[in-house]
DNA sequence: ATGAAAGCGCTAACAA
DNA sequence: TTGTTAGCGCTTTCAT
């Protein structure tokens, strides 16, 4: 039922040897039988094995990927980055979810490590990965490429992330210059190092403005979902009515914190004004769109993965291969959340 | 640099297969020598080689999956089913995206047909899809089922997939009785055998309410997208300004034609219906929320994994599996953008 | 209870 | 230009 090499090569009276050469066209076989050999492989519906010549070749040509939240479209676009530049260079790609948690990701770590890839593009889970994992990675001389750069640990390895920081600013300025004051931040308790990138950068933000930072219009939140979004929005804007913008994690948050506004009766961006991070295709749509900062998403797959394969080939020609860290510009996209100074766009 | 099974054999004075079956806990080998292997594998940072294992055991663990468009969520939501049913039972998946294009899932079938997966989950591109290339996965003995029937061939493949036709019903149903006649139905031009039964459905439906079919109100388009949603719904609704509600294939396009409605000055629902299929998350938004007919995504998923499992188990114990077509049911998810008959909710 | 050895399907170095 | 052969790392009889 399966073909293998060896009976091509009985059928053709040919070494398999000579067979797997002629199959990947190697110059050194002459060019009628490799024509011969092509046919009759075509003929005997001939399919290599993928694990015979992985085992031989010790490379696989398969990319893992791990991802916090595949649901979350930010990550889906991280995603087709990563397998298209993939595909362009002959790889495919192993994706795993980890959905936030710890002990899921290093159990797909733990099975990436058994050989079957040929290099990781890890989203770590926040802070809580697993340190021991990471090291076993580097100590097996598995290539990988993190989406994160990890607290205490930014020179160790290659990252490929977006300019949290930077981004905060620009958003808090906006509604700062949008005549807002008090400015509230969703962000997440887990300490996460994009957070905190992002909520020291609200915090600059303030300060430089003058406007005093009050802890009182912080909350966090436990996942990064629209409903947790509604749901830790909602104890906020009851908390404190005072308020009149919010800075969100992403947009995921900020677009349920939107609705939680709408549930207590509060318009957007005239009573509340809302901003998020990472500009997702529904943070467009009408009536109210919404103000984001937008990382380039597929970028930060692409170039995460362009990173990889160039350190597994240089692995592979024992070239040397310097750790990267690329941090890419992050970019305010104005919609209608925050507000706007421009005359109403006729309907 | 990397440990095998081989050295970890030599430094216990072992033999490999002793040490192998050592670390499978295999009865047959005593306690004290499993618990010595076991200390001593774990002190070396012994990890198995999975290519090594499938190759003599022929199997990988491994299930693939393909996709039309991850970036849908009802495929995110799929892909989770597949996923957690998947590593319920000790496997991994490896996801890959066709993009609606024939030519990539031609090329990753064939990927997959070389025994890198035990068996596959196939979200077929319409009916595009090769089936030369199912022919010979069939022809190969890789088990796989599908998430959608293929015209002609209804009984030839397992697969799992939700009742269309039904669901079109219910929803132009639903708008009927909202009192809506003029309603608009936006598919694909692909002639895929989803859509085909969805518009059947909504001819049916029509029918039987005694409205005539009016094919001015149909629209086709390209791709599954909210933005072409937008652009087609333009289209649509500018040629009939005498439209009061639309159906669209999916709840992508739904809000893109409620974009459509929107750009154009009109309200949803008063001057426009709209009702999709999918039920995705963001379909619940306010202020404007979908009706739609909600999938049992995550079951279409998990339940096609379950039976795709049960045929590799099949296989292996030489047990026959008969072919399995599974249909589930559709649910209608009354929101607002249908019009309702209930008070208008307090604000 | 353990060892020896064949084999899974392929590649690659070396011979011829 | 082609054949031979030794692995790649593991599992699994069959002996012992």
């Amino acid at each position: 039922m399966k073909i293998t090499l060896e009976q091509v090569a009985k059928k053709s009276n040919l070494s398999t040897g000579t067979v797997s050469m002629a199959l990947r066209n190697d110059p050194r076989i002459k060019e009628s039988t490799r024509k011969y050999v092509l046919e009759l492989a075509q003929r005997l519906n001939y399919i290599p094995s993928a694990l015979g010549r992985s085992l031989a070749t010790q490379k696989t040509q398969i990319l893992g990927l791990t991802i916090t939240d595949i649901t979350n479209p930010f990550f889906t676009e991280v995603f087709k980055g990563v397998e298209d530049m993939a595909v362009k260079n002959g790889y495919s790609v192993i994706l795993s979810n980890t959905e936030y948690d710890l002990k899921r990701e290093t159990e797909i770590l733990r099975i990436f490590l058994e050989g079957r890839v040929d290099g990781l593009v890890i989203d770590p889970v926040e802070n809580n990965t697993d340190f021991a994992m990471l090291k076993q990675l580097k100590r097996m001389g598995i290539p990988f490429v993190l989406l994160r750069k990890l607290k205490g640990l930014e020179k160790e390895y290659d990252y490929v992330m977006a300019d949290d920081k930077k981004g905060a600013i620009i958003l808090t300025q906006h509604l700062i210059n949008m005549g807002h004051r008090r400015i509230g931040y969703i962000g997440s308790t887990q300490c996460g190092v994009t957070d905190h990138d992002r909520f020291l950068g609200y915090k600059q933000a303030l300060a430089k403005a003058g406007i005093e930072f009050d802890a009182g219009l912080v909350t966090s939140h436990d996942s990064f979902s629209l409903s947790e979004g509604l749901k830790v929005g909602r104890g906020l804007l009851q908390a404190r009515k005072d308020i009149d913008a919010v800075v969100a994690f992403n947009d995921l948050l900020a677009l349920g914190v939107m609705e939680a506004a709408y549930s207590l009766g509060l318009r957007v961006p005239e009573d509340l004004a809302v901003g998020g991070f990472d500009d997702i295709y529904i943070s467009g749509l009408s009536p109210v769109s919404l103000t984001t900062i937008a990382l380039p998403k597929y970028e930060l797959g692409s170039r995460a993965t362009e990173l990889l394969i160039d350190k597994i080939e240089a692995k592979r020609s024992k070239r040397p291969a310097k750790t990267n860290q690329i941090v890419l510009e992050p970019k305010l996209v104005i919609r209608r959340s925050c507000g706007h100074k421009e005359k109403e766009e006729q309907r």
